[in-house]
DNA sequence: AAACTCTATTGTCTTAATAGCAATAAATGG
DNA sequence: CCATTTATTGCTATTAAGACAATAGAGTTT
């Protein structure tokens, strides 16, 4: 028995709820897919559907198989997808997930030239800061900042994302210098919005995490209005360095030191990271902008 | 192509260095074994082996290949093996649908028990006198007065229901005893209603059944209320031997007999059954559940 | 209530895939 | 150099799956 074949109508007929649909959907009579779900079952000697004469429902065995084998399944097709890609030159459709910021400032830029060295990828980027499904076909390599521990899923760590406090000198000259991190709470915050909520600032003072953060003028998730209102003098803002560098050399905005440890979460580990799924990376095209981008982002962060 | 039977020929190969020896193992030319991985690398378009005329040994693809395949074969096997583990040793949710007062009075008591003997079936009971559908994953047993004859249903009688007049010692001095059913009409009745309607007492008087209720004083679905108002003295009352027996027992109530018989149904067959779907392939949980159900109520009833 | 449609199943035939077997060619070991 | 092992190839037999038609049950519509 072609078990292969059988698992393949047995997940199509479970998600269509009945033969005939999941037997046009393989081009088969919907009698073949009748009789091998039933050979399967009977190689099992478990029921995994019940049938009427109008349609079919998973049995509760039928469902714990059906959710297990849809893994395996789409596991080995990765198997599969991996060896064709495999020995070829990179060629297809990469996808790309970024968060916002990060695309716009350091992937965007250097993706110019991973196009013009690989002209038969087609570059998809999806910039957003949700979180997106690897593996699910959803995306080749996402760039996040953290990143989920998972078997499959490769995490590269690109830079190290620390976020320092910044303010323009009109602003600084009106407002006064903080001398502290408690001297904040006094002044005007600037707030980026993750999907997880806002970004509080916290300062370790005398081993104690406090939350130091300034009544806030201004909360978004739109990164580059945040840095104009202050180089406008609005407040001050938290951002990663990689953000603000460019501002601090242009001499726009001016960087704020404490003796404290300043920090918008109490976990210091909030690098940027590049994830993939380990299967992937066999594909050339994976492996070659996986390279690519880390080589040249860690180059430059 | 079954691909299935190529990756178990081409691990197995794979492991064993040559065609031979896998062919031994599987009990197949090694024609076949060569055939076999020959078309699954066609259909990958990648070479996996490379083959002397003595031996065969991996390639690069192939060794990636064959890393990955183990896994997902490895997995397959166990989803194969739970499924036929589920079929063996009973877990899993069991739905019962029960008749109320059969439920209350008898079946939950049992099913402490029950639950200790298989502590991996989790029980899912639902009382009610509602019908349910067997089959659609809707319960798994149900248990009925009656029961509509079905080819694919299964219905084991477990007590016979029998219905038996009855009233307080109280109510008896004040009314009088009825020394036959037709004088049943001048008392008092409370009534059960089940979801069919009214239980309207009927007597078979000298060949001819009769209507022989009393005037109603209380109609309702609530068997405890019932019996309460007829220890109290309200009426007489007609219920199941098994639910007046222990107020029999503790004098609360005396049973009426008569010469006639005293039905609430011109249809003698109105057992309590359970019923429970005739599967290919039936479940542990639901076999020993049936088992230990009927053990346990026709032990008792 | 009756006609209709859709759906699963079953039987029979056809077609495609696989196993079995024998022959051949290449490589290894003595 | 010969004997042996091993992969491959051609051919036939066998088995499994698909195609098609017919049947019966369950909703749906009229």
């Amino acid at each position: 028995m072609d078990q292969l074949r059988a698992l393949k109508y047995f997940t199509a007929t479970a998600e269509a709820g009945n033969f005939s649909a999941a037997a046009k959907r393989f081009e088969v009579p919907a009698s073949s897919i009748s009789r091998r779900i039933a050979d399967l079952e009977a190689s099992l000697g478990a029921q995994l559907l019940t049938r009427t004469t109008r349609s079919v429902a998973l049995t509760e065995v039928g469902r714990q198989y059906l959710q297990q084998v849809k893994g395996v399944l789409a596991q080995l097709e990765q198997c599969n997808k991996a060896v064709r890609e495999y020995q070829t030159i990179p060629t297809g459709t990469l996808k790309i997930s970024s968060m916002v910021g990060f695309g716009e400032r350091m992937l965007i830029p250097i993706l110019d030239e991973f196009a013009t060295l690989y002209p038969d990828v087609l570059l998809e980027v999806v910039l957003s800061d949700e979180l997106s499904k690897l593996g699910r076909d959803d995306v080749d390599i996402a760039i996040r900042g953290g990143f989920a521990p998972d078997e499959r899923v490769v995490a590269i760590q690109l830079m190290d994302n620390q976020f320092v406090a910044a303010a323009s000198a009109l602003y600084l000259n009106k407002a006064g210098m903080p001398a502290s991190t408690s001297d904040l709470k006094s002044h005007r915050g600037l707030y980026f919005k993750t999907p997880m909520g806002a970004t509080p600032w916290w300062s370790e003072i005398q081993g104690q995490w406090q939350d130091v953060s300034a009544p806030s003028i201004l909360t978004t998730n739109n990164g580059k209005w945040l840095v104009r209102k202050a180089i406008e003098g609005w407040g001050i803002l938290m951002m990663p360095r990689w953000v603000l560098q460019p501002h601090f050399d242009k001499d726009e905005l001016q960087e704020l030191t404490f003796a404290e440890p300043l920090s918008i979460t109490q976990n210091q580990d909030l690098g940027v990271y590049m994830l993939y799924q380990k299967l992937a990376y066999a594909t050339p095209k994976v492996k070659a902008a996986v390279d690519f981008i880390s080589a040249r982002v860690k180059g430059r962060g």
